[in-house]
DNA sequence: TTTAATGGTGCCAAAAGTTGTCACCATTGA
DNA sequence: TCAATGGTGACAACTTTTGGCACCATTAAA
């Protein structure tokens, strides 16, 4: 086992147990009991409140506050700036304005690098359209669970996806493309694909895909989508955003 | 350089300069060609999408697009929830509805763990009023950057914060509490403090406050805030929500 | 008071992971 | 053809992590 995942690891115990040993926690992950300190160490130098008593009945506790402490302040912030910057794409699709950039940069000192990579992240795969108030957003569209796994599949191996569409008209099609993004323009969720066949790209609403399966023996590499500014391959989808 | 903060370089400079060369970067982060090599295929193998060319004039390219085929499903299916979830508290304020820590649950299970930490805490610290249009959130207040210094010492260290208060009726007065909670109603930010003369919870507007200084020799205890269904301090605050 | 359970520290050698060097291959454009 | 580029495998040097041990301090129960 990793050291981070140990330590996730052991913080997840400490909050589904509330209270454990070294020596149950070491026995949990399979570490030694040394080692086990040495992460409590860790994590408490990483802002993690872990309560500790020596002596019978003693053992580590994680104060229920902790998380808040150390990250509330910056969390908070971060999180403005991380609608304004998804509200600013939405508006005028720049994937990045020179504000919200310099507003990340300066919060990049306060923070602890994975947080800002894993912000980073958010606002790369997140394309919104206009959206309506946040209040309707818990009903951002469905989340097409069903076909879900079958997505999950061809994204992760980069396998081609085969599925039957049903067209604006009505027309029901079977399509092969390779996956190249999801788009949410609430409510509607979309599948962004390039099309062999066609050779070119081609956007499919979800709501109108059915049976899913992942094609053996295919693989392809990522196309290169150009998305400086405004050229964008699915622009033409963004402008007339429901 | 750790091996962490080097695939963050190397990221980061991809993203910067567009395309660069195997040994440009391995100049830039100091470390050896084999090792850049290395560091390419972990990033590849965690899901950065990094086209490459061989030959004269070739390099490495990373896809705006990345993100999307790992995190990508995943990702917005979290954002959503995130987004419901803090709707949802904003509505009923229940901490967490069954429906939203299902949903987080099984996600759990696709997510790499820092990622599920960081949305907990996400989720833990981040307390959302009712919402205007998501267009307005860029001005989903003014970052009140210098008082920020104060008030993050203040509640890193669990020191009293002492400022100068304007009060609706604009009465100046000094106050001296506990920080416990940030709080946005758009466009307001709100401190909540537990006020030790007067024995109970207090909010104040973030615009309001002035010189705040944090009291040095004080150190407090997180005071408990009852959490569960409609019991919060600041409900009252909620309800007459701008 | 004694004892067993508990957290905590320092030390060191073994184990595991990371890195650099080198040789070599494939592709590309000049 | 040639030089620039990405890519792979092997191996030794180096660095980090881990486990084991001895030992200390505190605590509650016997």
């Amino acid at each position: 086992m990793n050291i981070r995942t140990r330590h996730d690891a052991i913080v997840r115990s400490l909050r589904r147990s509330g209270t454990a040993t070294v020596d149950a926690l070491a026995d949990e992950v399979g570490a030694s009991r040394r080692t086990v300190l040495r992460d409590i160490a860790a994590l408490r130098d990483q802002g993690f409140v872990i309560h500790s008593e020596p002596g019978r009945g003693g053992g580590l506790q994680l104060d229920p506050q902790s998380m808040q402490t150390t990250a509330r302040l910056a969390v908070v912030e971060v999180f403005a700036l991380l609608i304004s910057v998804a509200a600013m794409r939405a508006a005028g699709f720049l994937p990045f304005s020179g504000l919200a950039d310099a507003g990340l940069a300066k919060i990049e000192k306060t923070l602890p690098p994975e947080k800002i990579r894993d912000l980073r992240r958010f606002l790369d795969c997140l394309h919104v359209g206009k959206l309506s108030p946040l209040q309707d957003l818990s009903d951002m569209g469905t989340i097409h669970t069903d076909l879900l796994p079958a997505f999950e599949t061809a994204f992760l191996e980069r396998r081609h996806l085969k599925f039957d569409y049903r067209d604006a008209k009505g027309r029901q099609t079977c399509r092969e493309v390779e996956p190249q993004a999801m788009l949410i323009l609430p409510p509607l969720w979309y599948l962004v694909g390039w099309d062999p066949a066609r050779v070119d790209f081609r956007h499919f609403r979800m709501d109108r895909i059915s049976a899913p399966t992942v094609v053996e023996g295919t693989k392809f590499r990522q196309r290169h989508v150009p998305f400086e500014k405004d050229v964008c391959p699915y622009s033409s989808l963004l402008e007339r955003s429901p």
